[in-house]
RNA sequence: GGCGAUGUAGCUCAGUCGGUAGAGCGGGGGUCUCAUAAGCCCUGUGUCGGCGGUUCGAGUCCGCCCAUCGCCA
């Protein structure tokens, strides 16, 4: 069986950020799967690179669009590699292969009758390289980019989309192959099915207003259309129309020995699920087996945005923590398929729990004990009836089960429970005592050797995910082995040598200090693009917030930094707090919490709740009737399951942390704006 | 506005053919000590979004409503 994943494509006019990551590391980590159990795997990502806002930048910049693209392309590619994603080609699209490629699947389009040419014209926005329909404007601008488009009148080539409506829904009826749905997961399925079956209208698939792209064949002063050019690529990356087409027919599925998955972000599922089957459709090639789409990363719980400046950049992460304490964060966080919220707190707690207290003190204490025992060397006697044995089956089967129908957080679930399983035997075995009451027997063999083949079976399913620590591990239990080198047979239980080196090493994992780490100024936001917190929106989490906070306590924080290290701030970042006096309504201490009071506010007119962590210096009476300084355009964050509205204003006081609230003149109208 | 989902413990999620709810993490308390302040033990009275219906019995089926999200218009 062959199987053939990709990645999209990425638009070089954007710098790589969490998305990006996340998508190609999805796609190694499948790929690594499939290799390990021995399948003849093709992996394939790139990068897009023509396009008006290329041309743009180049123009602006006085250079050619290429020198763009040549700038941008290798960050992608460096970046997978820091990563260790092992992908087998790279394909860039203004590669001559490339064009030779898509020039191919024209002339086949052309064959089967499916181009026309004709005119069009109307509002044209040069970001979304698309035109607008009049109603679909807003105030006259572009929905998207709210700038204003441009009035173009242009003779395209079309494609007869609305001949495959049909087609295409046969196709998400059936599967390109029985049994496997064309679209996962299902909920993204029903919404492709809907919008074909609300009708296809046919697509314009040429431009005349750029430049920077592959010329359409016969049709002079036009290039290819952004999709019809991009999507390409999982086909021309394999030669389609260079004369060699092997690597085609080894892996461009004509039947069931191969498989072709592309895996996507849900923003660009329809052009993957409706777009391109159907052009294969019309040149009469074979449909790819699934497009999976997966969900985004928000920013702790919010949209990632450039404007409000948290794009994750994990950078500070992987420099503290490694690649593969991300990869891991990453895979097990995430529910495949649905968004999931990216905050460094809970990667700090996922990385301590995880791998710090699971993998790296179980590993810690199997290795030490067993090396302490038996003179540096791991166990000379076997042992192949055991609860160990049986829970590593049982791992092996379920991480396969969740790696084949896509549910990877449960393929990372099942290395956890072995891992757990591990622990437990040592705990209940308690070898510390049997070697000071019996010395080294047979038995005490037997029990460091299920600990540690238990631990070398759970390195192996660790490894597409972290492939750097399974072969770590392996290296320290005494099994080096690279993680590339891992196949099915070192699934079986039994693969560890006997009587081999073994030596403690130093904390695979050492522990996380959250507070520490979130105590240092430098790194208080370390994964966003913006580094100076513009507005109280973006605030760090307060130094001393409990590590499990779910969002910014909008409370008074005790920062340590000293003024001197607080980068300065120009008066128009500082009104961009809305500081308002507030009137105390009402206010209750939240139940099951110390600190949190939550309190009823009134700023003018209006009334709002507002959350603060201020319970443990007032009391809800000492509040009420008490007039503060509020953040009145604070987004909302839920605490303890409250939505709170805004931030109370509050001293810290030193060496404590205790809040102190600011006073206000109570002759003051609440809602009187303060600056 | 149309279509589709989702709403279960502080967080992330399981809950198969309907029999009055579970796991991991986090929090709190205790304890051992081989190990990375790790391990182990104890600790959850949750209106299973709301209302109504079917049923001897519903988180689980049906209807309506509310909230959130996605796709489309």
């Amino acid at each position: 069986m062959s199987r053939y994943f990709t990645t999209p494509i990425y638009y070089v006019n954007d710098r790589p950020h969490i998305g990006h990551l996340y998508t190609t590391l999805v796609t190694d980590t499948l790929t690594r799967f499939h290799r390990l159990q021995g399948e003849d795997v093709r992996f394939l990502t790139g990068t897009d690179e023509h396009g008006q806002k290329i041309e743009k930048v180049a123009k602006k910049e006085g250079v050619a669009p290429i020198d763009v693209a040549d700038r941008h392309a290798p960050t992608f590619r460096d970046l997978w590699k820091r990563f260790e994603v092992a992908n087998d080609d790279f394909i860039r699209t203004t590669e001559p292969r490339h064009r030779v490629g898509v020039t191919e699947l024209i002339r086949r389009l052309e064959a089967a009758g499916d181009l026309y040419v004709a005119g069009h014209e109307g509002w044209y926005c040069v970001g979304c390289e698309a035109f607008y329909p009049e109603k679909d404007l807003e105030d006259g601008k572009c929905p998207t980019h709210g700038t204003p488009p441009e009035w173009q009148k242009e003779e395209n080539v079309f494609f007869r989309l609305s001949k495959y409506q049909e087609p295409l829904l046969a196709l998400y009826e059936k599967g390109s192959v029985p049994g496997i749905p064309f679209v996962f997961p299902e909920t993204r399925l029903n919404e492709v099915r809907s919008f074909v079956a609300a009708g296809l209208k046919d697509l314009s698939v040429s431009r005349t207003a750029i430049q920077w792209g592959i010329p359409f064949p016969g049709h002079p002063g036009h290039v290819v259309y952004v999709w019809l050019d991009a999507l390409t690529n999982y086909l021309t990356a394999l030669g389609l129309g260079s004369g060699d087409e092997s690597l085609v027919s080894r892996y461009w599925p004509a039947g069931d020995e191969r498989r072709v998955v592309h895996l996507v972000g849900k923003d660009i599922l329809r052009f993957h699920a409706v777009y391109w089957p159907a052009f294969l459709m019309s040149a009469g090639l074979p449909l790819p087996t699934q497009v999976v789409s997966h969900g985004f990363w928000l920013k702790d719980a919010r949209k990632m945005s450039k404007s409000v400046g948290n794009v994750v950049r994990p950078d500070a992460l992987v420099d503290a923590f490694g690649v593969d304490a991300l990869r891991w964060h990453l895979v097990s966080e995430m529910s495949f398929g649905q968004d999931a919220s990216f905050s460094d707190e809970a990667f700090l707690v996922r990385y301590n729990s995880d791998l710090a207290n699971g993998l790296g003190n179980t590993l810690s204490r199997a290795v030490r004990m067993a090396a302490d025992a038996f003179g540096g060397k791991t166990p000379s006697e076997r042992c192949d009836d055991n609860e160990v044995k049986r829970a590593a089956e049982a791992a092996v089967a379920a991480w396969d089960a969740a790696f084949r129908s896509c549910r990877l957080h449960e393929a990372a679930e099942a290395v956890r429970v072995l891992l757990g399983a591990i622990d437990g035997y040592i705990t209940a075995k308690e070898p510390w005592k049997k070697v000071k009451a019996e010395g080294v027997t047979p038995a005490l063999h037997r029990v460091h050797h299920n600990a540690l083949e238990g631990l070398r079976v759970a390195a192996c399913l660790l490894a597409p995910i972290a492939p750097g620590a399974a072969a770590e591990v392996l290296a320290r239990l005494g099994a080096p082995k690279a993680a590339e080198a891992i196949g099915p047979s070192d699934l079986a239980w039994g693969g560890l040598p006997l009587g081999a080196p073994l030596a403690p090493a130093a904390p695979l994992f050492p522990r996380a200090d959250a507070k520490a780490y979130f105590a240092e100024p430098s790194k208080e936001k370390p994964v966003t693009e913006e580094t100076k917190p513009a507005a109280p929106a973006a605030a760090p989490i307060p130094p001393e917030a409990p590590a499990a906070s779910p969002a910014p306590v909008p409370a008074p924080a005790a920062t340590p930094a000293a003024p001197a290290e607080t980068p300065r701030i120009t008066v128009d970042d500082f009104f961009k707090a809305d500081l308002r006096v507030a009137e105390i309504v009402a206010a209750e201490k939240v139940e099951k919490s110390k600190k949190l009071m939550k309190m009823t506010v009134r700023i003018g007119e209006e009334e709002r709740t507002i959350v603060a962590g201020i319970a443990t210096a007032y009391t809800g009476d000492q509040l009420v009737g008490r007039k503060v300084v509020v953040v009145a355009n604070l987004l909302p964050a839920k605490l303890m399951g409250i939505e709170s509205n805004g931030m109370v204003l509050a001293a810290s006081l030193p060496g404590t942390g205790e809040p102190s609230l600011l006073a206000v003149d109570p002759s003051v109208p609440s809602g009187t704006k303060v600056k």
